[in-house]
Formats: C-alpha cells, structure tokens, sequence
RNA sequence: UGGGGUGUCGCCAAGCGGUAAGGCACAAGGUUUUGAUCCUUGCAUGCGCAGGUUCGAAUCCUGCCACCCCAGCCA
C-alpha cells in the first residue's frame, strides 16, 4: 500500500532522512519501526505516530517493523495486541514482520552479563524506597548505592540466582552502572532488570525477570537494523541512554532516535490511563464508544482510514506543543465523504405532514440521483406519499424572512419532489404540534412553480415507505477544550449530553445497509451504520459528523 | 534555583541570510432542488521580547521572558 500513501508536506525528520540517504548513510535504506506496547487500544495519537514511521519508510521504499513492547507482563495482553494489528492494518499499513521485544529475551539477558562482566552493571540489593532516595532529584545529585562495588563475581551470580528464580519480586535489580551525579536523571544508573514472578502472555512462565524499556528498547532497534528510530519528545531525554548502552556494546548497528512532539486535540482525553478508567467504569460503551478518540472509537463511529491519514498530513510533524482543534479532522472526514458517501433521505426529529390534495393510498416512485456531482454512482428510487415526515426544525409557527423552510401560508420544495404548502398545524392538549395539513403543487415535479419562486429545500420520507431508525448523534465526551489542563478531576469535565438518542425514519433504500456503510443523511451530515448494535431488523446509524451548518451561525448571530 | 525541549495569523504549519507558503477556522461575493459541495476574494509591514552583526535577519550573535518534559523496579 506503501505507494498510495500520501505525501507528507515537508517536515524536520524528512529533511533528516533525505540528508542521510543523500550522504549514503545506512547503504541508502530506511527502516523504521512501530513499538507500541499492547497494553490498551491505539488512539488517534498513535494514528500520527504510525503514519510519521510507516508513512516515511514507505515513501523511501523502505519497511517498517511492528514490535510489541512486551516486557511489562502486569499491564499486557493477548487482547491488546491482536487489537493493535487490526487497526494498524485498518489504517492502510503493512508492516515487514511483527516482532516481540520478548522475541529478544535471551539475547538482552545475555547482553546484561556481558555489561556485568565489563563492570558495567551491577545488583542492587535496595529496596524500591531507598534506590529513589539515593537518586537524588532534579537539582541534587544521587549518591552511590551501598551494592554499587559489588564484584563482578558477585553480580553475575546473583544476576543468575535472579533469572533461576531464588529471589522474590523486588530483592534485587539489575542496574547500569554510569553516573549517580548525571544532571539527566536517567543516567543515575538506570534499572534495566527487575524481578517479576508472573506469567507472560508470550513467553509463558519461562521468565521469572523482565528487562526494562531503556534497555530493551535500543538493543531491540540495533537487532532489527532499524535506520530511525522515531519517538515522541518524552524520550528526547532517554536518548543518551539509548547511545550508551549502544556505544557500550558496540553493536555493528546504531539508530538514529529522532523525537517528535506528540498529538493533542481538543476536547478529548489522549492519556491511556483515562481512557482506560473511561472504558473500565463504564462510562463508555468500551474502547470502540464512538466518543473516544481510539482508532476503534473513530472506525465506529464511522471514519475512514484515509480520512485519519490524511488527517495525520494536515497536522505536520513538528517538534513543537500542539493543541489541534476539533475542526482540523472533521474536516478531514467531510472531505472524503464529500465524495464518497451516497446521498439518501433521513428524518431524525420526525413532524408528519398530510398533503390533503394529494390522493389517498397512491404511492408515487421517483428516481434520483445517488451523488449530485457524480453521475457513476448511479441512481436509486424513492417513494413518495399523501403522509410524509419532515423534520420539525424544517417549520416554524413564526420565522424571519431569513428563514427559508415551512411556514403557514408558505411554500417549500421537498427535495426531488413537490413543492408543498403549508396550511394548518394541528396540536395536541399540550400544545406541541404533532402534525401538519398541507398541499401540495401536482405540476412541481422536477421543475420549478410558474411565476414564484421557492428559495427553500426540504428533506422528507415517506410514512408508508420510510423505516425506522435509531440515529446517534455525538458530542465532544468533554465540556472543555483542554481537559487535561484543568484542574478538577476529569470525570467532573465529561459531557453529560455526548451522546442522544433519535428514534428517525429513513428512506427504504436503506433497510439492507450493511455494517460500516456510510451515507450522507442531506441537509443532515454524514452516518454510519454502527457495527455493534445495528441490524436488518433495526437499523442504528451514528452521525460521523454534521454538514457545514451555515444557517446555524446566522441565527446565532 | 539541575537537565532536555519549544516559541511564525484564532488552530496546525512551511521557511535554514534576500525581503512571511499552504491547510483548518473565519469573513464577503458567485453557482446551487442539500442554508452542503464547488468557485472567487479577503485574512501576519509581521515571525516571544530587547539589543547587536549585516546593504539586507523569522533565519546569525547576546541577553531576557513564557510554556512543555524528566526524580517508575511504567512505556
């Protein structure tokens, strides 16, 4: 698929790369890697960072690794994983092979004797407590650990007893031995082997310690011959770390780390914690709720892969703190379904309307046009009837001459059918209008009234012919635009209307729709046929998104 | 008050010493049986601030200021 990703605008990582291939480092190859560790669902943060790794390699024809970051056997899962394949290949990405960072355990282990045996690392025999005093912090130095002379004999037979097994979780760790006065913290000599009897959903219960990021990371690049290594800017300072432990070992293969800043959009939660508590309180319908911004979240709620990519194009890779508004992808998601979504009729707040003149029980069948700009995508037919539904914001008892829909006394065009007038509102006791007495002009089909002019156009399904539909409309899942920045608890910021619930009509042609089948609802927006609860026998369909709502600035202002 | 980063239009973002791209948003027109789409036009004498170098600076130098990240046996 590599060849119809699209082009990414001009970007420092790009530029880098050219530079490389241009002085004919790495023999002119590209290799990059995606490591996400399966410990949650991808989000549309991980979308850009998949498009920067896969989108780059592929431009340069080069291949890309999907590794599995598995060396925290307490937050990970087969589940996880197997989701992150989905939506990486739903993105439109192929990776060259999957790899398990635990695919390398053996070797990082016997990496981590050969430290010791160089004098390099050591058995620290502190307790978690003590090893975070002794660090010191930002603006004081650490002081060496009581176990840091320990002999190498020593070391490597403790380093040994750890991985038998004779230890319990959190007697000893293996450390790094470089500078407990480093001013970057992660050189007080890091920890990069830790004691965890647990059962690991690859490797089983063959492990009794598991190696840490900073080490498994960079060993696990330099072994996959990974050119770039393309990370977000917290790890700019996990970077002479990653040097080190290369230089030290003095692999043939050293990646460039090249950072970049991290996606934030507005009005959401990005963190996989909070997505996590969202999911596990339930205070969404899981990780693919239609308000989240995981890929599963977006695909549901009825994005397509390329409008997530092109999305990722929009938003640059920069190095620079971004908060991306909401506008930026739904834009992205008009313009693709602009073009591609079949047009059809839906209700979502039906008001029934009778055309009194017009004769009872006779159905009248009308062919249109599925997209008015693209003939290719054909035609379908459509009812029309004496009782029909409009939505009640198509008529108003009292409206400005700003307002171009129905009004008593006033006429509009049905879309693709007549134009209609409107004569009396009928109420109920309470006083809401539950229906409408209207007329209708026989010579107004598919050409315009003698002598008038009808500014407004009008959705409509038929009562006899339409079906019902559950239609969801979205909101943001947060009141405020930052909701990390606040300080009260998040859960205090969630929308309590993100989601309502439409019991609509829709147009007979949609009663076989299938699951993921997107159409633009006119004058409406842009739904989707939900996945999950949808069905022939009752339709569910999500707004992705509204159309451009021009008339609702107006009457703002 | 340690270290690492970042500051160009409301938002994103090109620019790499030769006189501020583009996209989103917004505004105004035109077309339109979707108040959609499409088209046209407008939108930073200004690049965090202050000095300096230069014929010429967003780009180089100096000094400030603001914001972000780092003190997991998480990744």
């Amino acid at each position: 698929m590599s060849e119809e990703i699209e082009k990414y605008p001009a970007n420092f990582i790009r530029n880098i790369i050219e530079q490389d291939l241009r002085e004919g480092k790495n023999g002119g190859n590209v290799v990059t890697r995606f490591p996400p560790e399966p410990s949650g669902y991808l989000h549309i943060g991980h979308a850009k960072a998949i498009c920067i790794s896969f989108g780059i390699a592929g431009e340069f024809n080069g291949s890309t690794y999907l590794r599995f970051d598995d060396t925290n056997p307490q937050k990970e899962s087969i589940e996880f994983m197997e989701s992150i394949k989905k939506d990486i290949d739903w993105l439109g990405f192929e990776w060259l092979e999957i790899r398990n960072a635990s695919d390398y355990f053996e070797q990082l282990y016997q990496f981590a004797e050969k430290f010791i045996e160089m004098g390099k690392a050591y058995v620290d025999s502190c307790s978690a407590d003590e090893i975070r005093k002794l660090r010191g912090n930002l603006t004081s130095p650490g002081e060496n650990s009581p176990y840091r002379d320990r002999s190498i004999e020593e070391n490597l037979d403790l380093f040994r007893r750890m991985r038998a097994g004779e230890f319990a979780d959190g007697d000893h760790i293996l450390r790094l031995k470089i500078d407990m006065a480093s001013p970057n913290i992660n050189m007080r000599d890091p920890a990069i082997y830790r004691i965890r009897h647990m059962h690991h959903f690859k490797t089983g219960n063959e492990w009794c310690i598991y190696p840490l990021y900073d080490y498994t990371h960079c060993i696990s690049d330099s072994l996959e011959g990974i050119t770039h290594s393309l990370c977000d800017l917290s790890f700019e300072d996990h970077r002479p770390l990653y040097d080190w432990i290369l230089d030290e070992l003095r692999l043939n293969c050293h990646p460039q780390q090249i950072e970049f800043s991290r996606l934030n959009l507005q009005f959401t939660v990005m963190a996989k914690r909070k997505l996590k508590v969202l999911v596990e309180e339930n205070l969404v319908d899981g990780w693919d709720d239609p308000r989240l911004p995981t890929i599963a979240g977006l695909r549901r709620k009825g994005y397509t892969p390329g409008s997530i990519r092109e999305f990722c194009r929009r938003i640059g890779v920069t190095k620079s703190d971004n908060n991306v508004e909401l506008g930026m992808l739904e834009s992205c998601i008009r313009d693709d379904l602009g073009d591609s979504a079949p047009r059809v009729m839906g209700v979502l707040n039906p008001l029934k309307i009778v055309l009194e003149n017009y004769p009872e029980g006779q159905m009248e069948s009308i062919e249109v046009p599925n997209h008015p700009k693209d003939e290719s995508m054909g035609t379908r037919k459509i009812q029309f009837s004496r009782e029909i539904y409009i939505d009640q914001a198509d008529f108003r008892e009292t409206a400005n001459r700003k307002y171009k829909r129905l009004v008593i006394g006033g006429e509009v065009r049905l879309r693709y059918g007549y134009v209609i007038k409107a004569n009396e509102v009928i109420k109920d006791d309470a006083g809401n209008i539950i229906e409408l007495r209207c007329s209708y002009d026989p010579d107004t089909l598919g050409k315009n009234p003698e002598g008038r002019k009808v500014k407004g156009v009008i959705h409509w399904v038929s009562v006899d012919d339409g079906v019902p539909a559950e239609i969801r409309l979205y909101e943001p899942l947060f009141t405020v635009d930052f909701p990390d920045a606040s300080e009260k608890d998040y859960h205090e910021l969630i929308n309590p209307n993100s989601m309502t619930v439409l019991k609509g009509f829709v147009e007979s042609s949609l009663k076989e729709a299938s699951i993921d089948q997107r159409f633009q609802f006119e004058r409406e927006g842009y739904f989707c046929v939900d996945r999950k609860d949808s069905s022939t026998e009752a339709l569910v369909f999500n707004r992705v998104v509204g159309l451009r709502d021009t008339w609702a600035k107006i009457e703002k202002s």
